[in-house]
DNA sequence: AAAGACTGTCGGCCACCACCGAAACGTCGC
DNA sequence: GCGACGTTTCGGTGGTGGCCGACAGTCTTT
């Protein structure tokens, strides 16, 4: 007799879809938010395009990722940012043992990407350490009693283009610790933390690098600052190193 | 040539360790958060002593799990909150068909479970909602701006006991959202919802009932009532349906 | 229309793993 | 001490699933 709470088979089908290393490589590539073409992600995770396409059928049934087709192409996203929450908590679960560079284009890509880069559909990385710091010391946001915005916080988000009230829903959380793996702190994820970015991109603040690396636009990184009543050094990436002095 | 932002084989390991019946269903029934003996374990999960045995070995070195040897038993529970938080984020995306009550018997500990239970450390259920719909409507609890106790909450859980300072911590968020699949609706999780379960217990206003069912103490309904601004009904189960049988 | 590119299907190979029963190990109780 | 009980270890077995290469389909390009 078992109590079967809750249907344990479908729990580890779905657990099955992620338990395997090409299909989590597939899913961590997916992480960036964007859609990929089957081809590449067969190229990224290191199979033949026969044996990706297998996966990525197997994951779009399982529900975790969606696809559009385009001439020949078939492009592939995650479903929804609760398979990206899902995906994140995992890999930060598994202590990603911090890559060492192994080239200077290695170390310039790395630097990149650790300064600021797209998490799913949020900002992640140093700037989106510093957007949550800014924003709980200027009072925008408040830990006391839990996660949340200010009324103060709540204006703010108003000015800059974002209707909280919109964007409260029963599917997804307002505001949402995600841990940064390079870090070790929180940024904003959550609706909120994806709409922010969104508006970032929309304003032309922020733009695209490569990969899932992202900059702030030479115009979008003093709007920022004054937005977040920061000198424009505080949001500017480390110093680009001539030679090996890595900024702590 | 591949990013490897994160470690694929090692994220593909630990849902490897989900993606089996079997575990799965010995995850979901430590969910209760107590700790199970490896030969209840095998029983409920329906397979030899042997091959549970081996299974607990697993879940314990990928770190899913934590033993604990006493004389010839081997007690096991989940590691810690973020497993747990895990496995419910996991079965919350796999619908549950709304299991159907086989036998009077079974109807009964249904309505009993989907009453009040332990969703792992905190309270879930209709139990579980009404406190959390309670701590809304009298302004103890604000979702205008994420989702956090105003300062009144913060005095109400002071009063209860419940340091909400100390419960901060940057390794589990105060509050969080918990979708309960009987009531399709959000009640609170997170160290304060972990704290809140315990204190309840510990006044002796909560009691455990049989497997992961809890049940309201006589003296504890009225209490708790009080302590919501409600009247005593309003937390009340619902109404026995009056066959024969001889309540126990 | 023909050539090329992207993708899906099929068959076969191989490795992994969940399962069990039997037996060994340790603890508890008489 | 002896037996009972809970647990673990050890082959052996069967099924599942990841992988590839080859071929077929579909769309784009020349």
């Amino acid at each position: 007799m078992h109590t079967a709470t809750a249907d344990a088979p479908a729990l580890a089908q779905l657990a099955t879809l992620l338990a395997d290393t090409t299909r989590a490589r597939i899913c961590l590539a997916l992480l960036d938010g964007r859609a990929w073409t089957a081809g590449e992600l067969a190229r990224t995770a290191g199979v033949a395009p026969s044996t990706a396409s297998d996966h990525l059928s197997r994951l779009v049934e399982g529900g975790l990722l969606v696809q559009e087709r385009q001439g020949r192409h078939r492009y592939l996203r995650l479903a929804d940012p609760g398979v990206a929450q899902l995906i994140e908590d995992l890999a930060g679960r598994v202590s990603a043992p911090a890559p060492p560079a192994r080239s200077l284009r290695a170390a310039r890509a790395g630097a990149a990407l650790a300064y600021a880069r797209t998490c799913y559909d949020h900002l992640a990385g140093r700037l989106g350490v510093l957007v949550h710091d800014a924003l709980l010391r200027g009072g925008l946001l408040d830990r006391a009693g839990g996660l949340a915005l200010t009324p103060a916080g709540i204006a703010w988000c108003a000015d800059l283009g974002l209707p909280v009230v919109q964007l409260r829903s029963a599917r997804r959380p307002l505001l949402r610790d995600c841990l940064d793996w390079t870090e070790r702190r929180p940024h904003l994820s959550g609706a909120l933390g994806a709409a922010l970015c969104d508006r970032l991109f929309e304003l032309g603040w922020l733009a695209r690098g490569a990969g899932r690396a992202v900059r702030l636009t030479p115009a979008g990184g003093p709007a920022l600052a004054a937005a977040l009543d920061l000198a424009s050094d505080d949001l500017a990436p480390p110093a680009a190193p001539d030679t090996g002095g890595g900024r702590a």
